[in-house]
DNA sequence: CACTATTCTGAATCATCAG
DNA sequence: TCTGATGATTCAGAATAGT
């Protein structure tokens, strides 16, 4: 196995590992030995989704089972599959960073098993996440509904790690500034982006369309990231994931599909650097303490701020805290205590008066960030 | 366990069994024995989802979120749960019919063991149905994807099943003509149909939208069948089975809910075949976000967007935000900020160039639109 | 009474940093 | 790893209050 295909290297520095925008070929847990432990910040998995169905069974070597009895069958080919899913999903575990985080998508024939295997590893689910397609395939036998969804599972690798990369701000700015819904509405692939061979049939079964991938690869990474994806297939993931300025590493076992996808990805053009800045909330701004606001002059000790209705007010000390009736504290905690909350944020809370108008002091600390105009 | 209380008898005939038409007060795994082996034609089961909360959660507006902890959703860890679940669905596998089908309604929390389990028991899945809610609850934190589904799983008894009913033609008919899909859109249960208390306070924490149930049970049952429900709750499934002229039976522990759902279910009328069919409204217009049209290759990153006139000019973000002189935002923020303006419509104010001609963005959307299938 | 503004609420695994 | 301080965060719809 394990034959190492280096594609490009997207960041124009030397190439940090060898494994780094390249297919390895070969079985996924095998493959996956090939990289360092904590080494991929999202992974992305695709995995086979029904080995229970169509009468043939694959080992996770590939080998036939030899399906005997109904009942034990059945019951085998479950144990299997859980054998097989438990397998990756481990190996994916171990090269995954701490705050790095992983999609599943499957259907409902091996979606409930994932997710409970994955529940069982101490993966965190985050969220389930509904893929309409806008043209599924019809029920031609009538006799279920329509099959319309596929469901993708976004889990981080354990319930302490909180500090996963979540575009929060960017999702929603690109939603009509709502926050983005876990049902998602794309078409299936098809059309010029479904990849062809020389006989005109479809390179690859399941191949999944671009926009699908664009939505999640700018939601949990950054530019810069790697993005693992176990089941590589057609490389959508190194497509989309080259365009968008990450990093990927693909497992892929059959030639077929590796010659097809680095063919793909080496026609890839990323996108400049302004075209990949996200849109960043509050969160991700520099910390302005209070008391530079009034170190900076731009309140005074003694000046008096009240909430938006005046329902409250309270006097600025010299040392950056603010006092009202006997209490005091910080813009925080006194907002907090005059409404009778645990919590307040004193940015938003307070008021200052200019001109007869009440402004949040938020306003100054903007103020503060964008770089005080120089004074004697 | 197991006080029997009879309530009515939808088909003015003798009642064939006690525990027709009633609510069986229990546990649910020890009341079932009251019921013979294969005599309901479905079941819905809306279990404890086990949800694993931190502490309290608060709203930006500081308000304390009303979170579900009763006593009946604690588990002490998954290997608990699995137990419960796997007793509850052996029971209710025993008193189904062979042609029978049951629905299970979860979240991520617990919908993957579930489904997991059910396969373990020979249920034979046929679908899993995605209710998107209209209405849900917001993220207020900004670290997931809004929770705005909740999933159900479909499956006959076994695989062997093939005479479930699944009245296709009648879901079609009331679909605009065409097949139903797997992805359902309904509000919450919320206003005058919520059961509230003398206090004025929900009578249970997770009661479920009558249409869903409505569906549901048009979609799997005949009239006269007996629909079984093992986690009764304020008897959604009661109440619209009468309604729908179709027999119950409820399994519930707490008399609390037991006196709510009784009283409920009294006060329904039956309705007339006729008016069976008019239960699906008319669906309204498709949001559309302008992510969609970066994600589906409409507009491209590093694309230029400017106003009628061209005196402003945007570029496209690969986030699906836009750009200009250093601001950033959604399509109506920075078309705003453009202007000036406290708003702007971004879908009638930014243009794109097609063969030299000036569109509205809007016009892009309308393509999106009219891609989309006939649903809900 | 009509209309507007405000408040309330829903199955939620919901923060991060410095010390 | 724990504690305390900072301060970031919500959408649709119904009910209620105010004009």
């Amino acid at each position: 196995m394990a034959a190492v295909l280096p594609l490009i290297d997207l960041q124009k520095q030397a190439r940090p590992h060898a494994w780094m925008n390249s297919i390895i070929k070969g079985d996924c847990v095998a493959a996956l030995e090939a990289l360092p432990d904590k080494s991929v910040d999202a992974i992305f998995a695709d995995p086979p989704y029904n080995l229970q169905l169509g009468g043939t069974l694959h080992r996770p070597d590939q080998s036939l089972v030899d399906a005997v009895d109904d009942d034990w069958d059945q019951f085998a080919s479950f144990q299997v599959y859980d054998a097989f899913t438990r397998a990756w999903l481990l190996a994916c575990r171990r090269v995954l960073k701490p705050n790095g985080t992983i999609w599943v998508i499957g259907s409902y024939h091996n979606i409930f098993r994932v997710g409970a295997i994955m529940q069982d590893l101490n993966f965190w689910l985050l969220n389930d996440i509904v893929w309409r397609k806008t043209n599924p395939m019809p029920n031609f036998k009538g006799r279920r509904f329509q099959n319309a969804h596929e469901t993708m599972i976004w889990a981080s690798r354990d319930a302490k790690a909180k500090g996963y990369t979540f575009n929060y701000e960017a999702l929603k700015a690109s939603n009509d500034d709502v926050q983005m819904r876990s049902d998602w509405l794309f078409p299936i692939c098809s059309g010029g982006e479904r990849l062809k061979g020389d006989d005109g049939k479809k390179v690859h079964p399941t191949q999944k369309p671009e926009a699908l991938l664009a939505r999640i690869i700018m939601s949990c990474t950054k530019p810069g990231d790697v993005v693992l994806d176990p089941f590589f297939g057609s490389g959508t993931t190194g497509a989309v994931a080259k365009r968008l300025g990450r990093n990927f590493v693909g497992i892929e076992r059959e030639q077929d599909y590796i010659d097809a996808a680095s063919a793909r990805i080496a026609s890839v053009e990323p996108l400049g650097k302004t075209e990949l800045t996200v849109m960043t909330g509050k969160r991700a701004e520099p910390r302005v303490a209070f008391n530079s606001l009034v170190e900076s002059g731009l309140v005074k000790p003694g000046q008096i701020l009240t909430d938006a209705r005046r329902r409250h007010s309270a006097i600025i000390r010299a040392d950056g805290t603010l006092t009202s009736n006997g209490d005091a504290g910080s813009i925080h905690r006194l907002g907090a205590k005059v409404q009778g909350f645990d919590a307040c944020n004193g940015w938003t809370f307070w008021h200052y008066e200019e001109a007869g108008v009440l402004k949040p002091i938020d306003d100054l600390r903007t103020i503060i960030r964008n770089g005080l105009p120089k004074a004697d």
